[in-house]
DNA sequence: TACACGTGGAA
DNA sequence: TTTCCAAGTGT
């Protein structure tokens, strides 16, 4: 502020920023969580409820991905007292699907609190926020800028991704995040701030994208100092990623004379914590453990029904799956039969999805209920 | 700081 | 097919 350089500095990221909001106001994305920039202009504020939810939805998860979820969840628990009042079982059932299931819940865990302690209002600064569970630095300062009209910094993978290119940024992420947040904090508009976030995020997901940027429809593109090196996808720089080991397992699907599927819950911590599943072995990191009918949960006539595969994060799953039908088993206190058409509303994660889809194929007891349906 | 934590779409 | 990775958080 007082140095030459710096105000120089400063009316060049006033006039970034001015450049980016008028691209926002043409060219910023319709979604069902956002209000549009007309309408902020007009003195409309979205509800904090809704911003906060899409952002817990919206972490590390595409945003075609989110769209129904979210919808769903609004039209199911329309404020943060309902689901502060729901069942969490509910809460994990709708998640799933979506993935990172510790999200849903905090998710309920931070309705609750905000329930509890804060009278059914979300805090609005983004300290308060930042101490509700789920709500990390990022959430907090979008929720913040969004839902409040705070000046808070937001940076996500867009905005690192934006700033790295503008300042040609060659230290590797995560290393490089204070430099980039100085950046944001030196183009933010006080006056709003929540239209500049979103408009950062969406510049990052429509057009400085990942691969193949389209620089000529950038409002920043004059300035960028990546495009002025001739190969902006080279940054954000990043470290290289370790690669995905192997697991192996087995699942064992058991049906019902009447169709049912025997499930049990997953323990409380840990992959998949709370969600539902068929019997599984443990997933050794060796491929060769031991996963075979052997490792069944109880005797029946299981039969291999073939196996599927599964990539997670941090490494990828071979799920060798068997299948046994007209099971009439006494399920042990913490798992249960769940009839055909309960199935599609359980908690069950897509990997256990697709190992009971495995199952079900060539099964004649399930296709007898679905000639009867 | 480093790792655990899901999923599906794009190139 | 493979690789990347999307509006990150918790530990």
């Amino acid at each position: 502020m007082t140095t030459d350089t710096s105000s120089i500095r400063s009316e060049n990221q006033e006039a970034r920023a001015a450049a980016l909001l008028a691209w926002y106001d043409a060219h910023h994305r319709e979604l069902p969580w956002r209000t549009p920039p007309r309408e902020i202009a007009a003195g409309r504020r979205p509800d904090p409820y809704g911003v906060w939810l899409s952002e817990v939805m919206l972490q590390q998860t595409t945003v075609e991905a989110v769209k129904s979820y979210y919808l769903r969840f609004l039209a199911r628990w329309p404020t943060v007292a309902d689901l502060a009042a729901a069942e969490t079982d509910d809460v994990m059932k709708a998640w799933a699907g979506l993935g990172y299931y510790s999200r849903a819940r905090n998710l309920k865990a931070c309705a609750d609190r905000v329930a509890a302690d804060h009278g059914g209002l979300f805090p609005d600064t983004e300290d308060g926020l930042r101490a509700l569970p789920g709500i990390g630095a990022y959430t907090a300062a979008a929720i913040a800028a969004i839902a409040f009209g705070r000046p808070a910094v937001v940076v996500d993978g867009n905005v690192e991704r934006v700033v790295s290119r503008l300042f040609a940024i060659a230290t590797p992420l995560p290393a490089a995040k204070e430099e980039i947040r100085r950046h944001v904090q030196a183009m933010l508009p006080a006056d709003c701030p929540g239209d500049f976030a979103q408009a950062m995020m969406d510049l990052g997901a429509t057009i400085c994208s990942p691969r193949r940027p389209k620089c000529m429809l950038c409002p920043l593109n004059e300035g960028c100092a990546a495009l002025g090196e001739g190969d902006p996808e080279r940054y954000p720089v990043k470290l290289p990623k370790p690669e995905r080991p192997q697991r192996r397992g087995a699942a064992f699907v058991a049906i019902r004379s009447d169709g049912a599927v025997l499930l049990r819950k997953r323990p409380g911590s840990g992959l998949l914590a709370g969600m539902a599943e068929p019997p599984t072995t443990g997933w050794t990191a060796r491929a060769d453990g031991e996963t075979g009918v052997g490792a069944a949960p109880f005797a029946a006539g299981w039969r291999a029904a073939g196996s599927i595969r599964h990539v997670f994060t941090h490494f990828e799953l071979t799920l060798d799956v068997f299948r046994a039908e007209r099971v009439e088993h006494v399920p042990p206190s913490g798992w249960w039969w769940s009839p055909p058409q309960d199935l599609s509303g359980e908690a069950l994660p897509t990997v256990m999805k697709k190992a009971i889809a495995a199952a079900m194929e060539g099964a004649a007891t399930y296709r007898e209920q679905q000639d009867k349906a």
